[in-house]
DNA sequence: CCTTTTTGATTCAACGATGAATCACCAATG
DNA sequence: CATTGGTGATTCATCGTTGAATCAAAAAGG
């Protein structure tokens, strides 16, 4: 069984005896053919093991059954979960995905990023897009290329988009901290303004304090910094230092988290006895930390992956498409617990 | 600027009154043309957006510039690192890299992720293959598809392979423990007795246990469980309740040393003052963690991608290929130390 | 001055598939 | 019997690019 290369339509055609667009009629179930015709082609076919030339095929139908997707490299851990998702679409319409991660800083390597998927001719383009590339993705809003955003959504641009209510997972982690009796919470925000997603959890932490009418001074209590492990540390250094009266943090991110209990530890505080922690996205090492299991917001990923793709399609098919956004949940592990005099 | 429609060859050489093929010409810096031509043919094509149909250059070059990545889902969070590397590899050489991941069970989905990336014409494959799945790359051997292996190599095989030597990592970690005084090391071995890179491992171990000089009784220190950080844990608590002297513990996955370090503490034993624990691959999570921040063995993964990039390539020219065997590195964090009466 | 070579460009075919049109044949119709 | 209609298949053009051959004109050679 050696394919010393792969049998085109002609190959099976001249093996017949009949004409190659029979061929192409029989395995496409299309044209008009006889019933006996067609099995005996497809039998030979099928026999020679003939695999269309999805290329030649792309060429004349102007479609390429290709779909990239273009996330930042620098949160692999967190997208992973979401492009499996978007792969499992993929696979089960007989899409494949072409992977054009911008490494590194993402502002900057998009452009090219993107312009190889183009060049490639994809069908679609899945996407979480840096906030401040709006004038590279405008284009696609009038444009024949589908562009859906997943998880990050550039303001003010007509695209759709598949996402999680951040709002809402920040009023979650925040209102069980309430909950708990915490009435000291700090905010970590980040000192990138236009990260919208954490612009949005502090707006659910604010709207929790103030439907339940805790009174915190935000200019104490709401800090920002690099939301990285040693940046989040070393503001929450600074935190317990200043604002020692905190029982509380919310982290918006699982990484930051880290960072906050940390700190938390180096001061002398346990967590979460003397300080709860929640984080936010689950990733991997949130469940898996060994002393401090973190509580922490789960988003559904590869739902959305799964979503983003069904609405690629709806725009592909010129159907109309509404965005989605979908609920986070609340995983509580063991970095929150009542405050001790609380 | 709305560029309706992807201009061709044929556009801008009607724009020029010139043939399509000089365009050609012009644009790859072949053929024979003169120098004022070429040059007003690259003005014309650069301020027309010009930019080649990939696809159809594949139809007659019988290329397709696409690369297959052929990797197990279950273990993403270790491949990140060695797909980033490979795509960055791409990206520079003008490949692009077409996700077939093998979701859930590889050794079930590999087949039809294999065929989706022949069916694609991708001029090459890069791969971590299951060990069972003999028969399906065999055809590979002799076949006019490059494929290499990588971090996983199917014995017997005769195709390339970029790695890195399990063995001397087993070493490695067992003569850390070994140097700092302890006597009574433990071996977390796999149930699967098909995943080499476990055995090789464990080989570095007794290695190192036999230069050494320290005498242990394998049928007794070496237990064999899922490496999982359930199964690892479960492991443990028999290991620690049967051999109880047991000071350290080999664990040869960051996720099964989890799972250890967290059956040591159930059994109340401070880690690592009472028991050591080595894990292996240094993932996200292992220097990521909270108050256990893991030693282990960290591998060149990205490193790793791109050599196998570079073996794709030599394979494709048909220049010999040898396969490479990299060097991974001992990284001490805080779950080592001398044994309390060593 | 005529022949050969070189230069600069063009034309034609092909890659492997599909869209559109066509054609031969046979059956049914008036 | 000539006309119409449907059936089952074929032929031709095309997608956008490159390989191979060709061609006209200018340059070089004897």
């Amino acid at each position: 069984m050696v394919d010393s290369k792969r049998p085109t339509l002609k190959d099976i055609a001249a093996a017949l005896g009949v004409s190659s667009r029979a061929v192409s009629y029989a395995l496409n179930d299309t044209g008009r053919l006889s019933v006996a015709l067609r099995q005996r082609i497809r039998r030979v076919a099928a026999e020679m093991n003939y695999q269309p030339n999805i290329m030649a095929r792309g060429l004349v139908q102007k479609k390429t059954y290709l779909l990239g997707a273009l996330f930042p490299y620098a949160r692999v851990s967190f997208f992973n979960a979401i492009i499996s998702g978007i792969e499992r679409a993929c696979t089960d319409h007989g899409y494949d995905l072409l992977l054009g991660n911008a490494s590194l800083l993402s502002a900057s390597e998009e452009p090219r990023a993107l312009g190889r998927l183009v060049n490639r001719n994809v069908d679609g383009i899945l996407c979480a897009p840096d906030p401040r590339a709006y004038a590279l993705f405008r284009p696609f809003t009038t444009g024949r290329i589908p562009v859906v955003q997943v998880m990050t959504r550039i303001h003010d641009l007509d695209l759709p988009y598949v996402g999680v209510d951040n709002e809402y997972g920040g009023y979650l982690a925040t209102r069980h901290l309430i909950e708990l009796g915490h009435r000291h919470i700090a905010f970590l925000g980040s000192n990138r303004s236009w990260y919208a997603e954490i612009n949005d959890r502090y707006g659910g932490y604010t709207r929790a304090l103030l439907e339940t009418g805790v009174r915190i001074d935000l200019t104490r209590y709401r800090i920002t910094c690099d939301l990285t492990p040693d940046g989040a540390m070393r503001a929450t250094d600074d935190l317990l230092a200043n604002v020692p009266r905190t029982t509380a943090i919310f982290a918006p991110t699982d990484h930051a988290a880290i960072g906050a209990i940390r700190a938390c530890l180096k001061a002398g505080r346990r967590v979460p006895e003397d300080c709860s922690v929640v984080g936010y996205d689950d990733l991997e090492l949130a469940a898996l930390q060994i002393g401090y299991p973190l509580t922490t917001v789960a988003q559904p990923k590869e739902r959305v992956g799964v979503l983003a793709f069904d609405l690629f399609q709806s725009a592909l098919a010129q159907r109309p498409v509404e965005s989605m956004l979908l609920r986070p949940e609340l995983v509580v592990r063991s970095t929150t617990c009542p405050p001790r005099n609380g």
